[in-house]
DNA sequence: AAGCGTCCCAACCGCAGGTTG
DNA sequence: GCAACCTGCGGTTGGGACGCT
């Protein structure tokens, strides 16, 4: 037995919705209250499925919907939820009042799952990547760096890479991450060392070797290691055998200490995204030693390329990066 | 100004679990 | 207990907006 199967669902209107379907559908609300969705499109004089009713209802038209961009608050709220919950938005959602599963979602994929990749950590477990495919990944995104190592390009700049590539390829042990982010040390923007090297005539040379955000924010667990294994060693880059990972910043971030603003997620690397500067730092630079190698190259840390979805580069053109999945697998060391 | 590439998000799709007759 | 419906969820996509060349 059971219910009778439903009715036909030939020529209902798919698509985006118009001022006057939304009307229909909040004046019936408003009149009914949100009942069957089955039966609603039929009896609010909408030529839609009740399933497409009742998503433009909760994800649009509902009246306790919060509009506008994302709180940092709310960010840190999504990243500690998801570490928790993986992908349950609606569970997500329940805690995040005015906001819908769906929106947290999106802003999730286009936001902060590239904002974790970017600066090294696995946007499924939060921690920081390890894997052989990180490590190719964020080398891949410097561009030119599998270039350089191909080409045993003679800069010292390089050379400070390939040392640390040489290594990790070697190692088997928890200094990889090191190594991986050594391999995007940046260089300050119109540094000596970018006007005398003909290869940064591009933007993304530059990107190879570390450029800047226009707001010259930028820091990342990823140079924690790097930075301080060269300031402890300004002039002689000897490297640490076994240099030690930041925490992961979910474990800051509940921790609440000043390691979290040292690790500096929360330093939008987009000035678009830069809305309240939460840890009141004004630049990268603050916390992060400039450096000098053996050919006397000085160099500092405004911001890692790596992490840039923006490029900004010294004569005001900029570029993006493209999706580490086909910067890798696109190059020709991986076909 | 046109063409192209990328980003973003509203909306759709398919599935799973619960409900109903 | 079964079959079909209903609802909610998470993944995916289409196309408008935007920026760059």
């Amino acid at each position: 037995m059971g219910r009778p199967p439903s009715p036909a669902k030939d020529g209902v209107k798919k698509g985006p919705w118009d001022a006057e379907e939304d009307k229909k559908l909040v004046d019936f609300i408003a009149k009914h209250g949100p009942g069957c969705w089955i039966s609603l499109p039929k009896l609010a004089g909408l030529n839609r499925c009740g399933k497409s009713c009742r998503l433009r209802w909760i994800n649009y038209l509902r009246p306790d919907l919060k509009r506008g961009n994302f709180t940092a608050e709310e960010e840190q709220k999504i990243l500690r939820l998801h570490e928790i919950l993986g992908n349950k938005w609606s569970a997500i959602a329940m805690q995040l009042p005015g906001r819908t599963d769906n929106e947290i979602k999106n802003y999730w994929n286009t936001h902060l799952k590239k904002r974790l990749i970017r600066m090294g950590y696995d946007p499924m477990t939060h921690e920081p990547r390890t894997d052989l495919m990180a490590c190719l990944t964020i080398l891949a995104m410097s561009t030119n760096g599998l270039n350089d190592l191909l080409n045993r390009t003679p800069l010292d700049v390089n050379a400070v890479k390939l040392d640390y590539l040489k290594q990790m390829f070697q190692s088997t042990d928890a200094a990889a991450p090191n190594l991986v982010s050594s391999i995007s040390a940046p260089l300050l923007e119109g540094s000596p060392i970018l006007n005398s090297l003909p290869q940064l005539e591009n933007q993304e040379a530059a990107f190879s070797l570390g450029a800047t955000t226009t707001s010259g924010h930028l820091l990342q667990p990823l140079h924690h290691s790097i930075t301080t294994a060269l300031s402890a060693s300004p002039t002689d880059l000897q490297l640490d055998p076994q240099p030690t990972f930041p925490p992961s910043f979910e474990s800051m971030l509940f921790e609440g200490t000043a390691a979290a603003q040292s690790c500096g997620f929360f330093q939008w690397d987009d000035p678009a995204e830069n809305i309240s500067d939460p840890w009141g730092l004004e630049s990268a630079s603050e916390f992060v030693p400039s450096f000098t190698t053996q050919t006397d190259t000085p160099a500092s840390n405004p911001a890692d390329a790596t992490s840039c979805s923006r490029i900004h580069c010294g004569d005001g053109t900029s570029g993006r990066y493209s999706p580490w999945t086909e910067i890798l697998f696109d190059h020709p060391i991986i076909q």
